[in-house]
DNA sequence: TTGTATGCGTTATCAC
DNA sequence: GTGATAACGCATACAA
């Protein structure tokens, strides 16, 4: 009783046979209604318990996904793994989690390992620049299993996606601040190389055009998501002829960091100077000089990402085609970026 | 060569059989030099990926390991599974995650999901309370799956923990307290009928006691980890006719709750009154008046149960017995409590 | 309605 | 050193 029973133990103890236990347990219509109580009760008397193992791999389906992340411990990703999580499981799916380190070898590594795991479906983020070498992606299409790119995609075919319009949230943004009364607009700026890090930026230009203000190369400084590169790069900022008025990041740990080291300078935000983050970090609101920034609904983007999975899925003719989701940007303006009440 | 090449595809490509592929690409010593590089290119060639399904129900072992968690989206939380996850990942091991949403039934239903997945091993953190019915329990200790409590274990045979000294962080907290010149210390308690609740409480008590001070019932208040109960919570204290003038507080959230509403009656911290949060949520560090808490070190704590689960898998004869590691908290003492530099 | 036989992809135990 | 065969636990096509 203390290791496993089969279906072949109670087949035994019934005298029957394993194929009429499992017709009994999977609800099989060819099957007699008291043949299918006796089994029903006997496996419970034995404890039985399907193995996911053996059924996965007669089926060819395992039951389990695979989603890819840099890291799992920020609220973002933390957040969109829920999402993914919440709208699987119901459906009786488990999520495998994989971490790359922003690092494209592990990346890789993590896609071969998930494919060999014979995952039904992979979420994920991508970590790599989008080099040319896509083969273990092509892999993945091939093989004709769901992949479902989330925030960070890369535009491909027969590769679905769910973001948020980053554009749309940078141009609005920027639009902010400078109806805020700021038309010096220094702009901090990931890694352009991937998507949502260009399609900012493209909002951030545009909105500057769009309201005839040069965009000043000065202003636009690369950075890392933590607070120390913020700090670094309000001093670069403070140190030029012509300093800006006002911050747009696009990370809200650079977003705090900056306004640390503006304060320490002895400038007043969000009077002399707005900042604007991205993320919506649950520090943001806790602060007591609030952070404006941008909500990314990393739950509803995970719980998308699911609902995307889960059609591709079921319409089995649907399984090559592409769903690119795009989610509204909420804008939520707090203390450092509110002059005008 | 889209789909899957098995095994037995290289055999027929070689005219050998699937025995002779299968021990080539194992390493095995009985087989010719000639032979094995013969499979190994062609292996390449064919792009053969081992189905890790088969090897799992073949040899019984899935290599995989599920982790049970409450929610993972909370910097605990999530940095924990972190650090299981990096333990882990060199061994090849890969990491189901399970929400049971601080519900038993759920919690229950993950236990059995997991059994029935094969998982190699579990890693939990209780949601429900410790019950007499632990027979989900049972049944994980009895097939004789390591399972390994982080945090909030529960007292139990059989079973490892990874935990830190809530008893000892609470008596340094109180303490700590008492030495910044506050004798009315409040303390914010969660569900005492957990483990690592009822430590801290108890770490509290002491702490009063040895200092000669009498314990006020009026001052301990249950609260869930939010930032509404801690406000509500401080709304009770200064009604009181001998409000206190410290706040212990086992929740980070709680703790900030507290302080936004002791602002607002205009109360200075830390010369009027002192807070102490727990659990060293990223805000606390971050808020301009920093908030003191303890530090659980989750990294570490995931790293220390991936080892814990690692001896108990090689060492077989080490399977029964139990392992129950203790990591000595961090006080980080911030501004909220900081009189005296 | 039930039983028989087979395969999912591996590896281990025999033989040769 | 290599081949044939069985087994892991399950579900189904085919027979009966």
């Amino acid at each position: 009783m203390s290791g496993k029973t089969t279906i072949y133990d109670i087949a035994k103890a019934l005298n029957i046979t394993a194929a009429t236990v499992s017709r009994a347990l999977n609800n099989n219509p060819k099957i007699s209604q008291s043949t299918r109580k006796l089994v029903l009760e006997t496996a419970n008397k034995m404890n039985y318990k399907q193995n996911k193992l053996a059924l996965a791999l007669r089926s060819g389906k395992s039951n389990n996904v695979g989603v890819i992340v840099p890291r799992i411990n920020t609220n973002f990703f933390a957040s969109v793994i829920r999402g993914i999580e919440e709208g699987l499981h119901p459906e009786g799916y488990q999520v495998i989690i994989c971490q790359t380190h922003e690092d494209e070898n592990r990346e890789v590594e993590n896609v071969n390992t998930l494919l060999n795991a014979q995952v039904d479906g992979i979420f994920m983020s991508i970590s790599n620049l989008p080099k040319e070498d896509n083969h273990y992606i092509e892999r993945v299409i091939q093989k004709n299993i769901p992949l479902i790119f989330f925030d960070r995609k890369k535009e491909m075919k027969n590769v679905s996606s769910v973001t948020i319009d980053d554009y749309l949230a940078s141009y609005q943004t920027t639009q902010h601040l400078i109806e805020q009364g700021c038309k010096k607009i220094a702009y901090f700026s990931g890694d352009r190389s991937l998507e949502i890090y260009e399609d900012r930026y493209r909002g951030y230009e545009k909105a500057l055009l769009d309201n005839n203000i040069p965009i000043n190369p000065d202003y636009i400084i690369s950075i890392k998501s933590n607070v120390t590169e913020g700090r670094d790069a309000v001093e670069k900022l403070l140190a030029l002829e012509n300093p800006p008025n006002a911050i747009f990041s696009t990370s809200d740990f650079a977003a705090l960091g900056a306004i640390q080291r503006l304060k320490e300078h002895g400038i007043k935000i969000p009077e002399d100077f707005c900042v604007f983050g991205f993320g919506n970090e649950p520090f943001t609101k806790f602060m007591e000089l609030s952070i404006s920034t941008v909500d990314q609904s990393p739950l509803e983007m995970g719980k998308m990402a699911a609902q995307v999975f889960l059609e591709k899925i079921n319409n089995s003719d649907n399984k090559k085609s592409e769903n690119k989701v795009v989610l509204m940007p909420k804008l939520l303006i707090r203390q450092s970026s509110t002059r005008i009440a």
